[in-house]
DNA sequence: GCTTAGTATTTGCATATTGCAAGTAACTCA
DNA sequence: TGAGTTACTTGCAATATGCAAATACTAAGC
C-alpha cells in the first residue's frame, strides 16, 4: 500500500509546439505521461485510491456502491435506471450497488406509488449520515486540488474542463472510426 | 456496448463562488458531476472505452499490456520494474502483460548483459507498428479534445493540469488522515 | 378477465481481473 | 559454499464484470 503511484514528471510548459497533428510517423509517438487523457487519468485515480482507502475500511463499499450513494444522497427517490445514468455504471452494477447499500442498512428502497417496477431508492439515516461523511471527505480534497490552481485560473480551468467533457462525449458518441478516417481532411465529414 | 456513457450536463460558469469550505454540513453535499475528480474521470473514462473498443479487438491487448506497450515503445530496454515505475502499475500486471506481449509476438526480452535478473524488454517488429498504430490514434484523440480548448488557453491549461498531478501526488503520499484532521487549521500542520 | 407484449430490475453463472503467498533465478558478500 | 537480497514469475483464491435468463410488474388487445 505504500508503493502505488509516485511518479511526477517535469513537464515544464514547452511542450506547446510539437504536437498537432505530428502524429505517430513523423514527431513524439506518444508519451504516456504527457499524454493529456492520462494526465487526467492519473489524478482521477489517485483520488480514487485516496477515497478507497478511506470507504473501504470504514463502510465496506465497492466503488460501484459509494456512486449510487452519493448519487441518491444528493437526489433522493430516483429509480435503479436513473441511478444508472446519473452515476454512469449499467444496470447490473447499480442492483449489486443497492442490494449492498440495503444489507449494510445505508439505503432502502420504498416501491413507487405508481408503477412498482421503479425502485425510488432512498437513503437511511445511517446512510445520510455516511453520505454527508463522505461528502466533507470529497469536498476536502477538491478543496486541496483547487488551491493549487491560482485563484484567477479557477474559472478558465473550469470552463476548459466543461469542453474537455463535451469534445470527449463527442468522441466516444462518434467512435473511434471517425478519428481513423478523418485523418488530415479536418474540414471533411465521414463520406 | 452501444449504451455505456451519455450523460452530458449542463454546469454553466456559475458554479465559481460555493465551493471553498461550504463541507458537508453547510452547503452543497457533493454533486457527482460537478466535483472535479469525477470530471476528470470522466474524460478519461471515455477516453479509455475508445482505445479499449480499438485495441481490443485488433490486437487482444488488455488495459495494463497496452500500457507496457507505450512505455517499453517510448523508452524500450526498460526491466519489469522500471516498467512499472513508468505505468503506474504493480509488479505482477507488468510480469503479465509482458508475457501477454510476447505471447502475440509484440515484444522480447534480451536479458541484460550485466545482470541477468532484469529484463531489458524491447518491441518487436510488429511491436513497433503495434505501438505506432496506437500513438496515431492516442495523438488524433488528443488533438480532438486539444480542439476544444481556446489556443489561447492551452498553455495555462497545461500549467493548471501539471498543479493539479502535483497536488494528487501530494494528497496521495500525505493520505486522507491529514485531510480529516486538518480541519479548518488551515495554516497549522498536523500536531 | 385473460393473454400477449413490453419495461424495470434482479439473479445465476461463466469469465476475466486482482491481490497476494510462495516460488524461481540471479546476484552479493562473507 | 551458502545465507541473504533483489527481480521477477506463477498459482490460487477472492473479486469483479458481462450477459443470458428469470422475475415482477404494467399496458394493450381481444
Amino acid at each position: 500500500m505504500a508503493g502505488k503511484g509516485k511518479q511526477r514528471e517535469r513537464m515544464a510548459g514547452a511542450n506547446t509546439d510539437r504536437r498537432a497533428r505530428t502524429g505517430a510517423a513523423g514527431g513524439a509517438p506518444l508519451q504516456l505521461d504527457r499524454w493529456l487523457p492520462y494526465r487526467l487519468f492519473r489524478v482521477s485515480v489517485r483520488v480514487a485510491n485516496l477515497l478507497e482507502d478511506y470507504y473501504g475500511p470504514r463502510f465496506g463499499l465497492s466503488r460501484p456502491a459509494w456512486r449510487v450513494l452519493s448519487v441518491i444522497g444528493h437526489t433522493p427517490g430516483l429509480s435503479a435506471g436513473q441511478i444508472a445514468r446519473a452515476a454512469g455504471l449499467d444496470a447490473f452494477s447499480v442492483s449489486r450497488a443497492i442490494a449492498q447499500l440495503r444489507d449494510l442498512g445505508l439505503a432502502e428502497r420504498n416501491a413507487a406509488r405508481r408503477d412498482r417496477r421503479f425502485a425510488a431508492v432512498t437513503l437511511t439515516d445511517a446512510g445520510r449520515s455516511a453520505f454527508l461523511e463522505l461528502s466533507a471527505l470529497a469536498d476536502r480534497i477538491e478543496t486541496a486540488l483547487l488551491t493549487a490552481i491560482p485563484a484567477d485560473q479557477r474559472a478558465m480551468f473550469d470552463a476548459v474542463l466543461t469542453a474537455l467533457d463535451d469534445a470527449s462525449a463527442a468522441l466516444e458518441a462518434r467512435g473511434c472510426q471517425a478519428l481513423t478516417d478523418t485523418d488530415e481532411g479536418e474540414g471533411g465529414e465521414a463520406s
